[in-house]
DNA sequence: CTACGTGCAAAGGTTTTGCAACATT
DNA sequence: AATGTTGCAAAACCTTTGCACGTAG
Protein backbone atom coordinates (compact mmCIF):
# COMPACT_ATOMS: atom_id res chain seq x y z
CA UNK A 1 0.00 0.00 0.00
CA UNK A 2 1.12 3.33 -0.70
CA UNK A 3 2.97 5.52 2.07
CA UNK A 4 1.70 8.35 1.53
CA UNK A 5 -1.52 9.65 2.19
CA UNK A 6 -1.55 12.78 3.16
CA UNK A 7 -5.36 13.74 2.53
CA UNK A 8 -6.26 10.33 4.55
CA UNK A 9 -3.98 11.36 7.56
CA UNK A 10 -4.86 14.74 7.80
CA UNK A 11 -8.62 13.97 7.81
CA UNK A 12 -8.27 11.17 10.67
CA UNK A 13 -5.88 13.76 12.29
CA UNK A 14 -8.77 16.64 11.97
CA UNK A 15 -11.74 14.59 12.70
CA UNK A 16 -9.03 13.29 16.57
CA UNK A 17 -8.73 17.12 17.07
CA UNK A 18 -11.36 17.71 19.90
CA UNK A 19 -11.56 21.46 18.90
CA UNK A 20 -14.76 20.59 16.69
CA UNK A 21 -17.73 18.56 16.59
CA UNK A 22 -19.91 17.37 13.94
CA UNK A 23 -17.37 18.38 10.98
CA UNK A 24 -19.51 18.96 7.82
CA UNK A 25 -18.06 17.96 4.36
CA UNK A 26 -16.93 21.00 3.81
CA UNK A 27 -15.28 21.92 6.48
CA UNK A 28 -13.00 18.86 6.29
CA UNK A 29 -12.14 19.60 2.93
CA UNK A 30 -11.11 23.34 3.38
CA UNK A 31 -9.29 22.48 6.53
CA UNK A 32 -7.76 20.10 5.21
CA UNK A 33 -6.71 22.17 2.36
CA UNK A 34 -5.46 24.41 4.25
CA UNK A 35 -3.04 22.11 5.90
CA UNK A 36 -1.59 20.94 3.31
CA UNK A 37 -1.99 23.53 1.17
CA UNK A 38 -4.31 21.72 -1.80
CA UNK A 39 -6.76 18.82 -1.42
CA UNK A 40 -9.13 17.65 -3.73
CA UNK A 41 -13.02 17.58 -2.07
CA UNK A 42 -13.89 13.57 -3.73
CA UNK A 43 -10.52 13.00 -1.45
CA UNK A 44 -11.54 14.05 1.68
CA UNK A 45 -15.07 12.49 0.77
CA UNK A 46 -13.26 9.65 0.29
CA UNK A 47 -11.07 9.08 3.34
CA UNK A 48 -14.19 10.25 5.46
CA UNK A 49 -16.18 6.92 3.74
CA UNK A 50 -13.62 4.78 4.29
CA UNK A 51 -13.80 5.88 7.91
CA UNK A 52 -17.13 5.58 8.03
CA UNK A 53 -17.19 2.64 6.61
CA UNK A 54 -14.84 1.38 9.55
CA UNK A 55 -16.81 2.34 12.01
CA UNK A 56 -13.97 4.98 13.34
CA UNK A 57 -16.37 8.15 12.59
CA UNK A 58 -19.96 8.73 12.61
CA UNK A 59 -22.46 10.26 10.02
CA UNK A 60 -24.96 12.46 11.70
CA UNK A 61 -27.66 14.64 10.51
CA UNK A 62 -28.38 18.03 12.18
CA UNK A 63 -31.23 19.13 9.83
CA UNK A 64 -29.07 21.94 7.95
CA UNK A 65 -28.84 20.06 4.48
CA UNK A 66 -25.24 19.01 5.03
CA UNK A 67 -23.56 15.54 6.56
CA UNK A 68 -21.28 16.25 9.21
CA UNK A 69 -18.73 13.54 10.75
CA UNK A 70 -16.99 12.74 13.83
CA UNK A 71 -15.15 10.48 15.73
CA UNK A 72 -17.57 7.37 16.97
CA UNK A 73 -17.32 7.67 21.09
CA UNK A 74 -19.56 8.27 23.67
CA UNK A 75 -23.40 8.76 22.99
CA UNK A 76 -24.23 12.43 23.25
CA UNK A 77 -26.26 14.60 21.30
CA UNK A 78 -25.90 17.49 19.56
CA UNK A 79 -26.91 21.20 19.50
CA UNK A 80 -27.07 23.77 16.81
CA UNK A 81 -26.90 27.43 17.19
CA UNK A 82 -30.16 28.24 14.89
CA UNK A 83 -28.36 31.90 14.32
CA UNK A 84 -24.84 30.94 13.47
CA UNK A 85 -25.11 27.04 12.71
CA UNK A 86 -22.91 26.48 15.65
CA UNK A 87 -22.42 22.97 16.44
CA UNK A 88 -21.75 21.47 20.13
CA UNK A 89 -21.86 18.27 21.75
CA UNK A 90 -24.50 17.77 24.38
CA UNK A 91 -22.46 15.27 26.85
CA UNK A 92 -24.99 12.23 28.22
CA UNK A 93 -28.35 10.81 27.25
CA UNK A 94 -30.53 13.77 27.96
CA UNK A 95 -33.61 12.55 26.46
CA UNK A 96 -34.91 12.67 30.41
CA UNK A 97 -34.88 16.38 31.68
CA UNK A 98 -34.23 17.67 27.78
CA UNK A 99 -34.57 21.62 27.48
CA UNK A 100 -33.73 22.65 30.74
CA UNK A 101 -30.40 19.52 30.97
CA UNK A 102 -29.87 20.94 28.03
CA UNK A 103 -29.47 24.57 28.98
CA UNK A 104 -27.74 23.57 32.12
CA UNK A 105 -25.21 21.42 29.96
CA UNK A 106 -24.46 23.94 27.14
CA UNK A 107 -25.39 27.49 28.10
CA UNK A 108 -27.29 27.50 24.89
CA UNK A 109 -30.59 29.34 25.15
CA UNK A 110 -32.80 25.99 23.88
CA UNK A 111 -35.54 26.96 21.86
CA UNK A 112 -36.33 23.62 19.99
CA UNK A 113 -35.39 20.35 19.54
CA UNK A 114 -36.20 17.92 17.11
CA UNK A 115 -36.40 14.03 17.42
CA UNK A 116 -36.47 11.21 15.34
CA UNK A 117 -37.04 7.77 16.66
CA UNK A 118 -35.59 4.85 14.34
CA UNK A 119 -37.25 1.10 14.34
CA UNK A 120 -39.50 -1.51 12.80
CA UNK A 121 -42.75 -1.04 12.27
CA UNK A 122 -45.28 -3.36 12.75
CA UNK A 123 -44.81 -4.81 9.05
CA UNK A 124 -41.38 -5.27 9.19
CA UNK A 125 -40.49 -6.36 12.95
CA UNK A 126 -42.17 -10.01 12.73
CA UNK A 127 -39.62 -10.90 10.25
CA UNK A 128 -38.70 -14.60 10.51
CA UNK A 129 -35.44 -14.21 12.15
CA UNK A 130 -33.69 -11.07 12.13
CA UNK A 131 -30.23 -11.76 10.06
CA UNK A 132 -28.52 -10.07 12.91
CA UNK A 133 -30.37 -7.41 14.53
CA UNK A 134 -29.77 -4.02 13.40
CA UNK A 135 -28.25 -1.69 15.31
CA UNK A 136 -29.28 1.87 15.51
CA UNK A 137 -28.24 3.72 12.52
CA UNK A 138 -27.99 6.88 13.33
CA UNK A 139 -27.84 6.78 16.97
CA UNK A 140 -28.67 4.48 20.03
CA UNK A 141 -28.71 4.33 23.84
CA UNK B 1 -56.15 36.86 -7.32
CA UNK B 2 -57.08 34.11 -9.78
CA UNK B 3 -59.11 31.68 -8.41
CA UNK B 4 -58.34 27.99 -9.88
CA UNK B 5 -55.51 27.09 -8.24
CA UNK B 6 -56.15 23.45 -8.60
CA UNK B 7 -52.67 22.49 -7.72
CA UNK B 8 -52.09 24.89 -4.61
CA UNK B 9 -55.96 23.79 -3.24
CA UNK B 10 -55.38 19.92 -3.62
CA UNK B 11 -51.77 20.15 -1.96
CA UNK B 12 -53.31 21.59 0.66
CA UNK B 13 -56.36 18.82 0.87
CA UNK B 14 -53.74 16.56 0.77
CA UNK B 15 -52.04 18.05 3.59
CA UNK B 16 -55.22 18.29 5.45
CA UNK B 17 -55.93 14.55 5.50
CA UNK B 18 -54.72 12.40 8.03
CA UNK B 19 -54.20 9.21 5.90
CA UNK B 20 -50.46 10.09 5.52
CA UNK B 21 -47.95 12.06 7.64
CA UNK B 22 -44.67 13.77 6.54
CA UNK B 23 -45.07 13.57 3.10
CA UNK B 24 -42.26 14.04 0.93
CA UNK B 25 -42.06 16.30 -1.95
CA UNK B 26 -42.17 13.03 -4.73
CA UNK B 27 -45.06 11.71 -2.43
CA UNK B 28 -46.93 15.25 -2.74
CA UNK B 29 -46.33 15.91 -6.10
CA UNK B 30 -47.17 12.14 -7.27
CA UNK B 31 -50.37 12.46 -5.00
CA UNK B 32 -50.88 15.77 -6.28
CA UNK B 33 -50.00 14.58 -9.94
CA UNK B 34 -52.67 11.42 -9.51
CA UNK B 35 -55.86 13.79 -8.55
CA UNK B 36 -55.51 16.41 -10.69
CA UNK B 37 -54.35 14.31 -14.01
CA UNK B 38 -51.39 16.89 -14.11
CA UNK B 39 -49.25 18.93 -12.14
CA UNK B 40 -45.54 20.35 -12.07
CA UNK B 41 -43.61 19.69 -9.65
CA UNK B 42 -42.25 22.76 -9.26
CA UNK B 43 -45.61 24.18 -8.53
CA UNK B 44 -46.22 21.90 -5.61
CA UNK B 45 -42.97 22.83 -4.53
CA UNK B 46 -43.80 26.53 -4.43
CA UNK B 47 -47.46 25.30 -3.09
CA UNK B 48 -45.81 23.95 -0.11
CA UNK B 49 -43.46 26.84 0.12
CA UNK B 50 -45.89 29.23 0.32
CA UNK B 51 -47.75 26.98 3.32
CA UNK B 52 -44.56 26.55 5.09
CA UNK B 53 -43.90 30.51 5.69
CA UNK B 54 -47.68 31.23 5.92
CA UNK B 55 -47.22 28.73 9.52
CA UNK B 56 -49.49 26.35 8.06
CA UNK B 57 -47.10 23.44 7.91
CA UNK B 58 -43.85 22.33 9.01
CA UNK B 59 -41.11 21.21 6.93
CA UNK B 60 -39.39 18.49 9.03
CA UNK B 61 -36.33 16.35 8.29
CA UNK B 62 -36.40 12.88 9.39
CA UNK B 63 -32.86 12.46 8.17
CA UNK B 64 -33.27 10.35 5.18
CA UNK B 65 -32.12 13.41 2.31
CA UNK B 66 -35.88 14.42 1.56
CA UNK B 67 -37.88 17.48 2.86
CA UNK B 68 -41.02 16.37 4.26
CA UNK B 69 -44.02 18.69 5.05
CA UNK B 70 -47.19 18.23 7.36
CA UNK B 71 -49.57 20.36 8.89
CA UNK B 72 -48.61 22.45 11.84
CA UNK B 73 -50.43 20.48 14.77
CA UNK B 74 -49.95 19.33 17.66
CA UNK B 75 -45.97 18.26 18.99
CA UNK B 76 -45.58 14.92 17.81
CA UNK B 77 -42.08 13.34 17.07
CA UNK B 78 -42.02 10.90 14.12
CA UNK B 79 -40.38 7.05 13.95
CA UNK B 80 -39.50 5.67 10.51
CA UNK B 81 -38.88 2.30 9.89
CA UNK B 82 -35.51 1.38 9.10
CA UNK B 83 -36.04 -1.44 6.58
CA UNK B 84 -39.15 0.33 4.59
CA UNK B 85 -38.76 3.88 5.17
CA UNK B 86 -42.58 4.17 6.44
CA UNK B 87 -43.00 7.24 8.73
CA UNK B 88 -45.28 7.27 11.53
CA UNK B 89 -46.68 10.12 13.84
CA UNK B 90 -45.59 9.51 18.05
CA UNK B 91 -48.50 11.30 19.43
CA UNK B 92 -47.59 13.72 22.47
CA UNK B 93 -44.02 14.43 23.66
CA UNK B 94 -42.43 11.16 24.94
CA UNK B 95 -38.67 12.97 25.62
CA UNK B 96 -38.90 11.05 28.54
CA UNK B 97 -39.47 7.65 29.00
CA UNK B 98 -38.37 7.47 25.57
CA UNK B 99 -38.19 4.02 23.53
CA UNK B 100 -40.28 2.04 25.89
CA UNK B 101 -43.04 4.57 25.59
CA UNK B 102 -42.92 4.82 21.71
CA UNK B 103 -42.86 1.26 21.44
CA UNK B 104 -46.05 1.60 23.62
CA UNK B 105 -47.30 3.81 21.34
CA UNK B 106 -46.39 3.19 17.99
CA UNK B 107 -45.82 -0.66 17.65
CA UNK B 108 -42.30 0.09 16.28
CA UNK B 109 -39.84 -2.30 17.37
CA UNK B 110 -37.64 1.10 18.57
CA UNK B 111 -33.42 0.59 17.23
CA UNK B 112 -32.85 4.35 17.32
CA UNK B 113 -33.49 7.85 17.95
CA UNK B 114 -31.72 10.68 17.06
CA UNK B 115 -31.61 13.91 19.18
CA UNK B 116 -31.01 17.39 17.78
CA UNK B 117 -31.94 20.33 19.60
CA UNK B 118 -31.86 24.15 18.32
CA UNK B 119 -31.03 27.15 20.43
CA UNK B 120 -28.87 30.18 20.60
CA UNK B 121 -25.37 29.75 21.56
CA UNK B 122 -23.31 31.39 24.23
CA UNK B 123 -22.46 34.55 21.72
CA UNK B 124 -25.95 34.72 19.95
CA UNK B 125 -27.94 34.18 22.54
CA UNK B 126 -27.40 37.57 24.77
CA UNK B 127 -28.49 39.82 21.48
CA UNK B 128 -30.62 43.03 22.20
CA UNK B 129 -34.53 42.45 22.99
CA UNK B 130 -35.87 39.26 20.85
CA UNK B 131 -38.18 39.78 18.65
CA UNK B 132 -40.13 37.16 20.22
CA UNK B 133 -39.68 34.52 21.47
CA UNK B 134 -39.83 31.23 19.32
CA UNK B 135 -41.16 28.15 20.70
CA UNK B 136 -40.41 24.77 19.70
CA UNK B 137 -39.97 25.36 15.87
CA UNK B 138 -38.26 22.76 13.77
CA UNK B 139 -35.52 24.46 12.76
CA UNK B 140 -34.06 24.19 9.08
CA UNK B 141 -32.23 26.14 6.92
C1' DC C 1 3.86 -5.53 -11.40
C1' DT C 2 0.30 -4.67 -7.92
C1' DA C 3 -2.27 -1.96 -4.86
C1' DC C 4 -3.89 2.09 -3.14
C1' DG C 5 -4.35 7.28 -2.65
C1' DT C 6 -5.25 11.35 -5.34
C1' DG C 7 -6.92 14.75 -8.62
C1' DC C 8 -10.09 15.96 -12.16
C1' DA C 9 -14.33 15.76 -14.18
C1' DA C 10 -18.81 14.46 -14.36
C1' DA C 11 -23.03 12.16 -12.85
C1' DG C 12 -27.09 11.74 -9.47
C1' DG C 13 -30.54 13.31 -6.56
C1' DT C 14 -33.10 16.92 -4.40
C1' DT C 15 -34.21 21.60 -3.76
C1' DT C 16 -34.76 26.33 -5.97
C1' DT C 17 -35.36 29.88 -9.19
C1' DG C 18 -36.12 32.52 -13.83
C1' DC C 19 -39.35 33.40 -17.18
C1' DA C 20 -43.19 33.48 -20.09
C1' DA C 21 -48.03 32.15 -20.65
C1' DC C 22 -52.68 32.51 -18.61
C1' DA C 23 -56.91 33.19 -16.34
C1' DT C 24 -59.59 35.84 -13.11
C1' DT C 25 -60.44 40.05 -10.62
C1' DA D 1 -54.29 46.27 -16.66
C1' DA D 2 -52.81 43.80 -12.37
C1' DT D 3 -51.77 39.85 -9.87
C1' DG D 4 -51.21 35.20 -8.50
C1' DT D 5 -50.78 30.24 -10.46
C1' DT D 6 -48.65 27.11 -13.68
C1' DG D 7 -45.49 24.74 -16.58
C1' DC D 8 -41.03 24.19 -18.54
C1' DA D 9 -36.33 24.47 -18.24
C1' DA D 10 -32.29 25.25 -15.94
C1' DA D 11 -29.47 26.42 -11.92
C1' DA D 12 -27.77 25.52 -7.40
C1' DC D 13 -26.29 22.31 -3.86
C1' DC D 14 -24.49 18.44 -1.93
C1' DT D 15 -23.13 13.77 -2.48
C1' DT D 16 -21.05 10.11 -5.09
C1' DT D 17 -18.54 7.70 -8.81
C1' DG D 18 -15.51 6.74 -13.06
C1' DC D 19 -11.00 6.99 -14.73
C1' DA D 20 -6.25 7.77 -15.27
C1' DC D 21 -1.89 8.83 -13.03
C1' DG D 22 1.73 8.20 -9.80
C1' DT D 23 4.14 6.19 -6.11
C1' DA D 24 5.62 2.93 -2.65
C1' DG D 25 5.90 -2.08 -1.70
Amino acid sequence: MPRPSPVTDEVRRLLDTEERHAWSMDELFQATRSSLGSADYSSVFRAVSVLEKQGVVDKIDLGDGRARFELREDHHEHIRCERCGRVEEVPGCVLDDATAQVHNLTGFKVTSHRVVFGGLCRDCAPTPTLPGERGGQIAST
